[in-house]
DNA sequence: TTCTATAGTTCTAAAATTGAACTGTCAATG
DNA sequence: CATTGACAGTTCAATTTTAGAACTATAGAA
């Protein structure tokens, strides 16, 4: 499969995977929201390559979730900055987060805590359902075809008619 | 950086891309969530070779996310289930769909619907604070240090002293 | 003039991924 | 009993990505 093959598979996984889903750029992502903007914020924090963090903030340029905006002129200098579609990001990184807060802490405990300025407390995310309010759990949860489904294809080498095995002994004649 | 240095750093964001955040896992684990178990079941249903899927597998057996159960004896053979570990990602999967929902379909709409077995409607996700039971977004919350954390480095090449760059006055002597 | 800060680009070497074939076990088949 | 198929991998050459380092460019400051 290749790598901008996935933004046409008829699966929300699949296309959001193929736009933040390789490392440095969900590192970048989480830079984002710490609130870094410039070039050097980034390289220097996540000690990222100059070249690849440069691919990186254009392909996420070029898919919407961040802004490159002037900061000043001469030298010209941009800032990259989270659009809605980037800030709706958020509950990915949440979730990425209360996983790791929960699964991957050492004895020192959380690097970070995260605090809900409405209410004042620091809290953990939770996933609930949009319509009964309830706590989701995978075990709770069935799926079922909507609008844009399509049947999943077998990926499977098609084992050819016009080519019969014949491997074994390659070409024994 | 190298890859398994992600798990050491200060950061559940990093350590949890150090498991999970690469793109063929975070696909194995949409087929873990749609109940395939079996190795080619993997393969049929990615295309992903199947160098790189053994390789996978042993990695989230490895970090206890999936759990390698025999199904029969003679010749041996095993599936890949879930553990509890494996299961608390659903939220994150959750979050990654719903984006997808939300940003990336085309005309013809989702492609997978959720029903949430307990109040039998379809729903999306919503992330919501533990504390006060309202919907996060990410202008609502600041952040500050657990007590695991630690200073965050400068990850910029340190312009070594051994390297007479003619630095600020470089040691005029 | 030289240095520094910023934001990149270019290059080569090293690492990861792809694609395809190959291995091995056992059951069923002709 | 030799062959084939299902399953779960392993091996290896070729390609693609990534890392690491140096280089380019602009403009203000020392």
């Amino acid at each position: 499969m290749r790598w901008d093959a996935l933004e046409e598979e008829p699966c929300s996984v699949a296309r959001t995977i193929g736009v933040i889903g390789d490392r440095w750029t969900l590192l970048i992502l989480r830079e984002c929201f710490l609130r870094t903007r410039r070039f050097e914020g980034f390289q220097s924090a996540l000690g990222i390559t100059r070249h690849l963090l440069a691919e990186r903030l254009k392909k996420l340029v070029r898919t919407g979730i961040l802004r490159r905006i002037p900061y000043q002129e001469s030298p010209k200098r941009h800032e990259y900055i989270l659009t809605q579609k980037g800030l709706d990001l958020y509950p990915i990184m949440m979730a990425i987060v209360h996983w790791g807060d929960t699964h991957m802490v050492d004895e020192r405990g959380r690097p970070l805590l995260h605090e809900h300025k409405k209410c004042g407390k620091v809290f953990d995310p939770v996933m609930v359902c949009s319509e009964c309010g309830e706590p989701l759990a995978a075990k709770e949860v069935t799926t079922r075809p909507g609008p844009g489904a399509r049947p999943r294809p077998d990926r499977r080498p098609a084992e050819s008619e016009a080519k019969p095995k014949a491997r074994k002994r390659a070409a024994a004649a």
